[in-house]
DNA sequence: CCCTGTCCTGACCGCATATTCAAAATCATT
DNA sequence: AATGATTTTGAATATGCGGTCAGGACAGGG
């Protein structure tokens, strides 16, 4: 109710307050876990279109094929139905990406990396704007989960990163900038999307063009970070 | 006004039909331009926050510092203050950008692209970031500029691009991808500039650390395109 | 068949929003 | 100073939004 006009910002990570927060009903019924992903997907692709101010509750209720009442019989609120999206989103990317692994070779593991990250954008890309549109946004709803769970995810990594560098396996450049391109360039694939198609002349990323978008970002991202 | 809730979308440049857009009020005196451009810098900011459909005229006034209907003085209505905003920036990042130059070196000339590139991301992020919800939002205000004028711009450097391939001077990928990958790291400084502070934990992106993510950028994807 | 809890939804409410308007204030020009 | 044009702004309007609610539909166990 306080985000849906706040210009300032506000930080919480999943349901606020410490109360359960509304989107982990346990018990539910088969028809109910239907419905709530039915409308969660409708939701998603609504909110990556016009982010969470922007987005209308009779959009998302048109997208699902349901009441608008019906909306709000499975989610109290416009901002419950929008946290429960990100933490969505947030639970199947960490899911998804897995780890790094230290052992192997970097430029194996990133490559790895690099291919799974592009898979995800191209899989659900909704998901990929709704995140950048949040990010945007200035973050008041993940910004929380940002600072810690990433926050430490990254900060892991990059020790493993100064490690293969202390033995000159990876180029000299700030580890965390290696992420910062990394994300860059596999989400840019999703989230503009838009402008992508124009200038390629396609209607639809075909998979042959998925294919090289792929190859080229590995190509470049990888040559660019292992030494000679 | 058929821009508030569009769903599907609509395709236009400057002004709506063939009239003369609102915004190139010819003979506008001292006091006008100065306004308007008060208000056009206000506008810019909030639309980089919450996208068109989710911004208000009573957060541009305030930000701006004047009355609501000040502001629909100066602009007939809010979808023409967006286009206006759009314009501006569109204006101002192709005349900054300038052109990638045949003649020199592409490692040079690329260098310069890349440097160029991020001093605007870091000198006006908000337009970024308008232009970053606009295309995610699926272009609909710009869509159609992408498809001519930038279209026919990055269709000219792709033939520069494989020239420079031609003559073994730059890595054997596919020259728009290039473009996608040049955009997205020097953009992800201005549009992700919340989750990067988090990341690194400043409050303010310091000039050092602007130097060390413009060396960073710089090297790893000039490494991935000039060959050994 | 009834009964009980779950599910559904049209109608409604209060509030916020974009836009209009008319009157007041300010400016510019002679 | 006078007069006409431009600029300012509080108030009013119409629409659209998120959210509520009361009552109907439905399912299942007895």
């Amino acid at each position: 109710m306080d985000l849906m006009q706040c210009p300032p910002r506000f930080t919480l990570v999943l349901g606020r307050d410490g109360e359960l927060q509304d989107s982990k009903k346990i018990n539910q019924s088969r028809i109910q876990r239907k419905k709530r992903a039915l409308i969660l997907n409708a939701a998603e692709s609504v909110f990556a279109r016009r982010g969470f101010s922007g987005s209308r509750l009779k959009d998302v209720a048109e997208e699902a094929g349901l009441p608008k009442a019906n909306i709000l019989y499975y989610y109290k609120s416009k901002e419950d139905l929008y946290r429960c999206v990100c933490q969505d989103i947030l639970e199947n990317w960490l899911g998804a990406i897995g780890e790094i692994s230290v052992s192997s070779e970097p430029s194996e593991a990133l490559r790895k990396y690099i291919e799974a990250k592009m898979e995800l954008s191209m899989q659900r890309p909704n998901a990929s704007r709704v995140f950048a549109m949040e990010i945007i946004s200035g973050a008041p709803v993940i910004g929380d989960y940002l600072a810690t769970e990433l926050k430490s995810w990254v900060d892991k990594h990059v020790l493993i990163f100064q490690g293969w560098q202390n033995r000159g396996q990876l180029v000299d450049v700030s580890p965390y900038h290696v992420f910062f391109v990394i994300w860059a360039v596999t989400q840019t694939y999703a989230d503009f999307e838009t402008q992508i198609k124009l200038l390629l002349g396609d209607q639809h990323l075909g998979l042959d063009e998925y294919e090289r978008a792929v190859k080229s970002a590995t190509q470049i991202i990888l040559c660019g970070l292992i030494p000679r």
